[in-house]
DNA sequence: CCTAATTTGCGAATGATTTGCAAAATCATT
DNA sequence: AATGATTTTGCAAATCATTCGCAAATTAGG
């Protein structure tokens, strides 16, 4: 069996994600975590967000420019309100998808088995 | 001002996307275009893709492996149905969306202003 | 059929992500 | 707090999808 460690890189990559509530590229999370003088290798940055989303703590989306970005989440399921002014993320349950796979059912003699959605608008704070 | 020739590769490409309505790669469509010993190089797959996709003709994802695939589809606004055991995709309109946009704003203070949504299940003609 | 504009195909360049491996860090036990 | 087995890190090199430059080929229209 794989034991995992609970490693100072670790905690520090994953603290900049709880922090931010925004999706952010490994990249981008390297270059925040050397502004304040934390040295964690690009590598050990995706292999820490691998970890995350195989745990199911960090889910993953491809921005528009091909870079794979990553937000802190919950297990549970659910859907992401992504703000236009702030970037920050919501986590969203649904309810209202059960109106949907029955109309998939009957209009298009689909049987749903999973689903995602995302949103985009204005949060709260921006508004 | 651009103009935009109908070329015999174009066509080619298209010609696979319509035939097959299911997600694919730029690799899939060259591969699929060599064996009926369609000569269109990958460079003029990606670029015809990346055009349809402009004109809002086909739309695209990245599957798990990173790859970006494509699909063809109508140009209204619309949501995917993916078959899991044929692949196949089907356009699906979306009145359910109102409920949702209610519940963000009165739970989350969220304004929707976009949404994605993709479904996942058993088509028709596969159960 | 001529000419100008656009597209193709090739190979080389790009850029994000992964990987191999030796050195460093973590953990459970003395 | 020292030991040893296991996991992780960091670096540089490798990978792999996608993009780009440019000369040759194709298309649209007169």
């Amino acid at each position: 069996m794989r034991a995992t460690y609970a490693t100072k890189p670790r905690e520090q990559v994953s603290a900049v994600l709880r922090r931010e509530k925004r999706y952010l590229s490994a990249a981008e999370i390297h270059a925040i975590l050397r502004k304040s003088r934390t040295n964690v290798s690009l590598s050990t940055v995706y292999r820490t967000l691998d970890l995350l989303a195989g745990k199911g703590q960090a889910s993953a989306r491809v921005d528009e420019r091909g870079e794979t970005t990553f937000v802190v989440c919950d297990q549970s399921h659910h859907h992401h309100a992504v703000c236009n002014g702030c970037g920050k993320v919501e986590d969203v349950s649904c309810e209202a998808i059960e109106s949907v796979a029955h109309a998939l059912r009957s209009h298009h003699g689909f049987k749903l088995a999973d689903h995602e959605m995302e949103f985009f608008g204005t949060c709260g704070a921006c508004r």
